[in-house]
DNA sequence: GTCTTCACG
DNA sequence: ACGTACGTGAAGACG
């Protein structure tokens, strides 16, 4: 059976090249939007098994929409060079792959693959368009499906005309009618003013086009909208007639000319070689094996040893330096996980070598230890801590993939080793899952298999570093992994090592008093609510009870059904003793369990204490997370709750618990990276910024200020933080978006320089296409030039974010490193435990308390120099809790 | 697995 | 007109 695949070409390059990082090869030519481009093709080809296929191109200027309307794509900024550089690459592409391209003077794409579709649809073949255009959702019919590209291009939304009518309520025609009325920003297409996609898509269910709506003008409810439609009949009709796509240019192109064989494998190759896509080059070979007319290569097969308990002799020389070893381990969790055995490589040597060998090989133990041997790794805190549990040292660790990767492209979740590999190597490394088996029927495999994964693992470490290394010293990151994130890992190692005492008896008698206060709780609230038992955790169940038998207002509605959060229970709280109860129990439920149960899981039986895992490469903007269990989350806001670090103790009699914080230091970067003049001098006062916000926004005097300004100067400076809209803070402060914004307003008014950075960090990241903290830590904004205003607004308030949240975490980082060189170079016995993103907390003997109390301020405080003080505090007590 | 809620900075 | 504050992880419900 047929199957024609036509390509957008100029809409999947454009969104391959705002997904994608912007790499390029040695040579410095960009390659990015050639390489989403690549992984689509092959993606398509392999799921399509298209019989036909081609690409089409715009070209030249389009004719006859600007004969129509000056103004079309007007609003539209330039191809950035970095992007259209690569279109010449792109075609070269498709010559290798033998697929056919086209374009036509003054045609755009869109135009060349509607006429197609329509000869192909009369032919009854069954086609796809693969485009990242909404606007081509037109072209579906019974045998023509439109394939949308999200996130970038690597994955692809079939649209049918189920699917048109499910989602939109239309038929595939009607999206022409669709942005006759709502027009569509990114191409210029005006629209009807005051009309978006909600009121266009209600107007088309009821008249169902363009044409019908403005002859029925009468008759639609809204007087603003009546009058809309009648003052833009001729919007709306112009707007309809450029939306539409044309099916009928002079394309000669015969549909039989795009039939596609299967490509040229050779071709192929080196065009990856040329474009340095080392890994896709291993995917080919293997396409080429089973394609009947590629040349069939032999698959050599992946040469390594097997290290045994008799020939470990014969191997001790094979340990060089540098190398790379990787150790697997068997589960997620190193402080438990029984190790398995390790992946040794360098040039022309691959070992294998199991736990059982490896923990008696006297060399090996001597090689780890010995910091002039220079490892490669990926995950170095892990194998630190995993290996310390068996009083292994490791030193030497020279480079980290997984904390380079995760540098490169912080938003990436998956810097997992086969990720890394099918990336930067010429090796495959397969998903652990598909080794393991996942769920209920993960299995450690035979020795055979397990050998020969982790041995890959190890060759794909030692054959991407120079890739890596490459790339981050192109984006200016190799002093940041060098000099910070490197050595913070093993600063990390200590720490999780280390762990935190937790006194199991003290939670388990919050346990018991949590449990009767809940009984109690529960009874009340079935009373209240009529007598019958009900799930009071289900928010389905909660919901019927609330707003069917009680009937209180639905205030906010969630995917599922009307919302039953504590920020819409608060405002309900009037209407009914309920509520209170409910907030309460789910309070005190919440402490139940997930801070005593699952606290009290986490204890170690023997050690009484708990070892964190801290995630170093989590996080888009920098910071640390930390899992099993969350130690940056245990409760502090409510009394109750706070209770909780009573738990938390020093593990040795007669120390205390040291906690020291930053002070504003978001706001403290924000002044420092923006230049206000008055943010800066407000700090450098030493002033209580909030206040000092309410008296420059209010206009008043330091006495002046109420606690409710106050308050309402402390939210706004949050949301300046957060990449500020009215109607968040308007959310926050429960005041009208008018409000909001007059705050706002009043806030640039006097920090000018706070506003125009704001400005020139979007401007920034438009132009670049991400954003960079003070020591260059990178994130990527994808969405940052998008048409849709969510996703846009969205990459606007992340540019403004995050060069402030990642210094923040930049300058803890510096300290810590600093700090754990400090207690060392001392000599003291004080030792740092936990990391709660501007908070550092340690366990201090008595006799150390004087000094740490200077030394971690000090330490601190001078980790970066700004241009403001960076300030501290610090307390002390016998409990976490008493450390406040 | 996904959704909702809620704990922290 | 659009419809959110930025960044996380854990637990419980539900399909």
């Amino acid at each position: 059976m047929s199957h024609f695949v036509l390509i957008d070409g100029n809409s999947v390059a454009n969104r391959a090249f705002y997904a994608l990082p912007l790499l390029s090869t040695s040579a410095g030519l960009h390659t990015n939007a050639v390489l989403g481009f690549t992984t689509m093709l092959l993606k398509v080809l392999e799921e399509m098994k298209p019989t036909h296929i081609m690409v089409a191109f715009d070209a030249g200027k389009v004719v006859f929409r600007h004969t129509e309307y000056a103004e079309y794509k007007g609003g539209r900024s330039k191809t950035p060079p970095e992007l259209s550089e690569q279109f010449p690459l792109i075609r070269e592409l498709l010559d290798a792959f033998a697929i056919k391209r086209f374009e036509l003077e003054g045609y755009e794409a869109d135009d060349i693959i509607g006429t197609l579709t329509k000869e192909a649809d009369q032919k009854e073949w069954k086609t796809t368009v693969i485009t990242g255009d909404k606007d081509m959702l037109q072209l579906v019919s019974d045998h023509v499906s439109v394939a949308l590209t999200r996130k970038g291009v690597s994955e692809i939304e079939l649209y049918t005309p189920e699917e048109i009518q499910e989602k939109y309520g239309l038929k595939p025609l009607q999206i022409i009618d669709l942005k006759g009325l709502m027009g569509d920003s990114s191409d210029n297409i005006p629209g009807v003013p005051g009309v978006g996609e909600k009121t266009a898509l209600k107007l088309l269910h009821e008249y169902g086009s363009v044409e019908e709506v403005l002859a029925n003008v009468d008759r639609v409810s809204g007087k603003k909208l009546q009058e809309n439609l009648r003052e833009n009949v001729d919007k709306a009709n112009m707007s309809k007639a450029l939306a539409t796509i044309l099916r009928e240019a002079p394309v000669e192109l015969d549909v039989q000319q795009t039939e596609f064989p299967g490509y040229d494998g050779l071709a192929l190759s080196d065009f990856f070689k040329k474009m340095e896509f080392k890994s896709l080059l291993s995917k080919i070979k293997v396409t080429q094996d089973m394609s009947e007319n590629g040349e069939a290569s032999e698959a050599t097969p992946f040469a390594f040893e097997i290290v045994t308990e008799e020939t470990t002799e014969k191997y001790t020389d094979k340990l060089t330096t540098p190398m790379a070893v990787y150790i697997e381990m068997d589960g997620d969790n190193y402080h438990h996980a029984p190790i398995l055995g390790f992946g040794i490589a360098a040039e022309g040597t691959t070992l294998y070598v199991p736990w059982d060998v490896a923990k008696e090989w006297k060399a090996l133990g001597s090689w780890l230890a010995d910091a002039s041997k220079e490892k490669w790794v990926f995950d170095g805190k892990r194998d630190t801590v995993g290996l310390a549990w068996h009083e292994l040292p490791v030193a030497g660790i020279g480079f980290d993939v997984y904390l380079a990767s995760y540098l490169l492209n912080a938003t990436e979740s998956n810097h997992t080793l086969d990720s890394i590999a099918s990336q930067y190597a010429q090796v495959r490394v397969r998903p652990d899952e598909d080794v393991y088996g996942k769920g209920a029927k993960r299995l450690v495999p035979e020795t055979d298999v397990l050998s020969e994964h982790v041995a890959h693992k190890a060759a794909a470490i030692w054959q991407s570093v120079q890739v890596l290394r490459e790339q981050l010293v192109e984006n200016e990151m190799g002093s940041l992994l060098n000099d910070l994130e490197a050595p913070l890992s093993m600063v990390l190692a200590l720490m999780e090592k280390q762990g935190i005492k937790v006194n199991r008896e003290r939670l388990e008698q919050m346990g018991e008093e949590l449990d009767s206060k809940l009984a109690d709780l529960t009874t009340q609230i079935y009373e209240l609510a009529g007598g019958e038992p009900f799930n009071i955790n289900s928010p389905k169940q909660l919901g019927e009870i609330l707003f069917d038998r009680l009937a209180l207002p639905v205030l906010k509605k969630t995917k599922t059904g009307p919302s039953t959060s504590a920020d819409v229970l608060e405002k309900l709280a009037p209407y009914h003793p309920i509520i209170d109860a409910i907030l309460t129990f789910r309070q005190l439920g919440k402490l139940r369990s997930t801070y005593i149960e699952g606290l009290t899981k986490e204890i170690h039986t023997k050690t009484s204490k708990v070892h964190t895992l801290y995630n170093q490469a989590t996080t888009a903007t920098g910071r640390l997370s930390s899992t099993d269990p969350n130690l940056q989350n245990i409760p502090i806001r409510m009394e109750e709750g706070r209770k909780i670090r009573e738990a938390f103790t020093p593990s040795e009699d007669g120390w205390y618990m040291l906690a020291a914080d930053y002070s504003q230091i978001e706001l403290r970067i924000l002044a420092h990276i923006s230049g206000d003049e008055n943010l800066i001098d407000a700090f450098r006062k030493g002033m209580d910024i909030h206040t000092r916000t309410a008296m420059d926004v209010f206009g008043v005097s330091e006495e002046d200020v109420t606690s409710l300004m106050r308050r309402q100067a402390k939210a706004v400076n949050f949301g300046i933080v957060y990449g500020i809209s009215d109607y968040g803070l308007s959310q926050n402060l429960n005041i009208t978006r008018k409000e909001a914004a007059d705050f706002i307003e009043r806030y640039f008014d006097v920090f000018a320089g706070v506003k125009q950075w704001m400005e020139e960090i979007v401007k920034e990241a438009k132009q670049d296409g991400y954003v960079t903290t003070l020591l260059h830590r990178r994130r990527y904004l994808p969405d940052i030039r998008s048409s849709n205003f969510n996703l846009r607004s969205f990459a606007e308030r992340t540019a403004m974010n995050t060069p402030i949240q990642g210094t923040a975490a930049d300058v803890i980082k510096l300290a810590m490193i600093r700090m754990q060189e400090a207690l060392v170079e001392k000599g003291l016995a004080s030792r740092m435990l936990l990391q709660v993103h501007d908070e550092l907390v340690f366990e201090v003997p008595e006799d150390e308390l004087e000094i740490m109390q200077k030394l971690v301020p000090e330490v601190m405080e001078s980790a970066l120099a700004l241009n403001v003080p960076l300030k501290v505090d610090v307390n002390y007590g016998r409990s976490w809790y008493e450390a406040k």
